[in-house]
DNA sequence: GTGGAACACGACGACGTGTTCCACTGAGGTCGTT
């Protein structure tokens, strides 16, 4: 047995490797650059994990979530490893500066890209000797760097002190684009790429047109209310998910809904209340998926064009972990497409404003804070002018995404097909259950089921008492 | 930009039609203060 194999059963417990994960880790110990593209499923952490047990030195995971920190972190010490720790907002004033006085004792480092900001960390880790760098989820560089989480675009000067490390980028899917943000982001010259194929043969996609809001609304509620989930409901509003869930909930179906809004205690109760099967329906926004372990979902439905190609197929790639068949639904209306480009849009800043911020410091404090943000990024590397076309320029590619998006679920060709050739992949063999556009057997696909309307439940018990009342 | 609700209007009263207004509209982390 070779060296890696022995690390992979004493540490981890496994006797084999996964496709891919070998070369993969092989690249990592051998100090290359490496981007993995794997479907959600497939080990990832695996291949931030084991390599650091054959290179000195710490391992600095960037990471987007700090509930997806938590998780990796109890994750690696089931398996026995204490030197490990997230270092974020949970941590008080006190606890961080101990870990940081104490750093070279830790051999993982989670981290959020907002906190490779802070001085007094960075101080800390020019200090102590750094194996190699993993941006876990590295698609949200290009997802949110630009326009929402600029932290994750300052990852570049960042790295510039650390020229030593290589780093490992991993996410579930990315378009080239989002490729080439990763690595320029990530300052990688010729790194060793593994992209897995994007192609989830036991995912069916199903599209439907409805002629107004109300058709939608009628469609969806007969969809979950009499077929088995489980299921995510994803809605482009967060007034949406409740709205779906309350009227789900209602019908008797097991539901919840989930968005940024929540209380992040109530985020993990419905996660795992998710996750242990206790609900069947989720309704949510794009807030929820990310660290999400479960393996029998079975249904997807958008009431919505997502914003992005990468963002639906990242939603979609939630189902089916099981390599059971699965499908995946889209409804959507004519008016879906503008509604699309408000929500990608809305904290844009327009040439109006970028003027002004440029010009005082005091109106850029009156926009709203995703915008300011975002603002005060650009300003520091660009000039007004640059800003303006920059701005431009996404917009632009913005809205080319979601029209491109919008005429594929129009079209009559092959869905899976289209979606594919979006990631710069052919299709090579149709599964049966295909698409709407080719074949699909729903009543394969959707198992029946009853559920006991609440409503009336209520109603009778309403009826019942008013008759025990009645005089 | 769209869609739905509310309102105005014509004309002997209810209701269809046109106009106006307003709601719709995601994603997370950190810091300092209460």
């Amino acid at each position: 047995m070779d060296k890696l194999s022995e690390i992979l059963q004493q540490k981890f417990g496994h006797t084999s490797f996964r496709e891919g994960q070998k070369e993969i880790i092989e690249q990592v110990i051998a100090g290359k650059d490496v981007v993995a593209i794997l479907p959600t499923g497939m080990g990832k952490s695996l291949l931030y994990q084991l390599p650091a047990y054959f290179m000195k030195g710490a391992v600095v995971i960037v990471s987007p979530l700090l509930s997806l920190m938590q998780d990796q972190v109890e994750q690696l010490k089931m398996f026995g490893e204490k030197r490990v720790v997230a270092i974020n907002s949970f941590l008080t004033y006190e606890q961080k500066e101990m870990v940081m006085s104490n750093l070279a004792m830790y051999k993982f480092i989670f981290t959020s890209p907002e906190m490779l900001q802070n001085k007094r960390f960075n101080c800390a880790l020019s200090s102590i000797s750094i194996a190699y760098i993993v941006a876990d989820e590295a698609h949200c560089i290009s997802q949110w760097g630009y326009d929402f989480r600029p932290d994750y675009l300052r990852i570049s000067n960042w790295l510039d002190a650390f020229p030593e490390a290589n780093v490992l980028a991993l996410t579930a899917t990315a378009t080239q684009k989002v490729v080439d943000d990763i690595k320029g982001t990530l300052h990688m010259s010729n790194p060793f790429e593994f992209i897995h194929s994007l192609d989830r043969p036991t995912i069916a996609y199903e599209v439907q047109k409805a002629d107004s809001q109300k058709e939608k609304e009628a469609w969806i509620m007969g969809r979950i209310t009499t077929t088995n989930g489980p299921g995510i409901l994803y809605t482009q509003s967060r007034k949406k998910a409740e709205y779906y869930a309350y009227e789900l909930e209602k019908k008797g179906v097991k539901v919840a809904f989930y968005h940024a809004k929540l209380e992040q205690e109530d985020r993990v109760l419905v996660q795992q209340q998710f996750q242990q099967g206790d609900l069947d329906w989720i309704c949510a926004t794009n807030a929820f998926g990310m660290g999400i372990h479960k393996d029998n979902i079975r249904q997807i439905i958008h009431d919505h064009i997502p914003t992005s190609i990468a963002s639906y197929m990242q939603e979609v790639g939630r189902a089916a972990r099981d390599g059971k068949q699965s499908i995946a639904s889209l409804i959507y209306t004519n008016s879906d497409v503008e509604q699309a480009f408000y929500v990608a849009m809305k904290d844009f800043p327009d040439e109006t404003d970028i003027h002004a911020a440029f010009q005082s410091e005091e109106y850029q404090i009156l926009l709203p804070e995703t915008t300011f943000r975002i603002l005060s990024y650009w300003k520091e590397i660009l000039s007004e002018q640059e800003t303006i076309a920059l701005f431009h320029d996404i917009k632009k590619r913005k809205w080319l995404e979601i029209q491109k998006l919008f005429t594929l679920f129009q079209s009559e060709l092959c869905i899976r097909e289209q979606i594919l050739n979006t990631f710069d992949e052919q299709l090579t063999t149709k599964p049966k259950n295909c698409c709407f556009n080719c074949s699909l057997d729903l009543q394969q696909l959707l198992t029946k089921r009853e559920y006991q309307n609440l409503e009336n439940i209520e109603l009778n018990w309403f009826n019942r008492i008013n008759e025990l009342l009645r005089p």
